[in-house]
DNA sequence: AGAAACGCTAGCACACTGTACTAGTACGGC
DNA sequence: GCCGTACTAGTACAGTGTGCTAGCGTTTCT
């Protein structure tokens, strides 16, 4: 096997086995059987190793739509589904570029209609795509049912800072910290069901 | 002066002169003119001596901070920083230029090391005050003790989904909309404590 | 064929980081 | 006196990311 794939190999597993692993030069070039030089080599910043990595993951992890895989719990599944979404976005760069055009065709240009119009197809889109979700889940009884807009609503929004932070400059390690923050929302709307107002009804 | 108070001075210093400062025990010992086992003595840990000034900084800038208003609940006092926050950007227009300014600084021209450094300076200082928030909380038992990293991350991604909201086209009622999301957020972080476990990745 | 260039690997060195530990000093109570 | 406590200084250790150089094989040019 060649020495990169090695190298992203034994960092995925190592990430796998405990989700807060550091992911240090030496430990990955250990855990692959490489030096840390050729670690370097193949990836000249640790930052590019995690990047590489996190496409590698979201590629790998994603090949069809995952909600209607009963194999997995419905936590697990959802958080695909929200992975799936933010996966296209890339990193770095791509973020960056996808970001701007995102920018110069729904905020920079004068808001007429027209524009109003195509951002409201994109965002319809979204929603139905986490509402079908949901009810979906709703459905084999994971999540109550009734009318999920209010979480629909929620998730998108995670979903628009993580979008965002992924464009943003960033210190390391953005993936521990991205699974996290999926996880909690998941964890609300799975916990709290659609008719919550300001009940203290929690697990 | 007391060796704590030049230590905390000399930090306080540091952090004055660049937001991005690092603060490592070293360079703070030897600005203090103080030896590192001495501030490891009145800071048994790094984390101690950032807590101590994050107090410090925030009780000396901001006397009267809505966190402290102890006639209201928890809740309300967390919605009312975090709609603090949100607050300046506006809405509509003065959003989509806040952005449109935060887009050409942050994210459009190349990622040169300045500005991933002013950026970073942003997001800290964000950081230290949604902690600060946490901890005034958890100080009253309104949260529980420990480390709030993962729901400080967690609430300035749902800021940040809410800002870009804010600039994007939208219909009608964006204001319940994100009062509701806030409230989610906030309920999350007030009902689930720091240590809900990250266990690892599954496939 | 010989030489030069290149892709890749290994390993070490450097400048950092946080923390633990020991030796030593000042001071107050008995 | 003498002991315990509070504190300081300095060093040591195990980490971290990154840069550098020497060497290996293969490829490509002359």
């Amino acid at each position: 096997m060649e020495t990169r794939e090695k190298i992203l190999q034994a960092a995925a597993e190592m990430i796998a086995e405990d989700m807060t692993a550091k992911l240090s030069v030496r430990a990955v070039a250990a855990r692959a059987g490489v030096s840390t030089g050729s670690l370097r080599f193949h990836f000249p910043t640790q930052r590019a190793l995690q990047d590489s990595l996190l496409a590698r993951i979201y590629e790998h992890l994603l090949p069809d739509d995952p909600i209607r895989d009963r194999t997995l719990p419905p936590r697990e599944r959802l958080l695909n589904c929200l992975r799936q979404v933010l996966a296209p976005l890339g990193t770095n760069e791509d973020a960056r570029t996808a970001w701007g055009t995102a920018y110069r065709t729904f905020i920079e240009p004068e808001q007429t209609e027209e524009v109003r119009a195509a951002y409201l197809a994109h965002e319809r889109e979204a929603e139905r795509r986490v509402e079908h979700w949901l009810t979906v889940l709703a459905e084999e009884g994971a999540l109550p049912p009734g009318d999920h807009t209010r979480n629909v609503r929620f998730l998108l929004t995670v979903l628009n800072g993580l979008s965002v932070e992924r464009a943003l400059p960033t210190r390391e390690s953005v993936l521990i910290a991205e699974t996290e923050t999926l996880n909690a929302a998941v964890d609300h709307v799975l916990s709290t069901g659609p008719a919550s107002p300001a009940g203290p009804i929690r697990r």
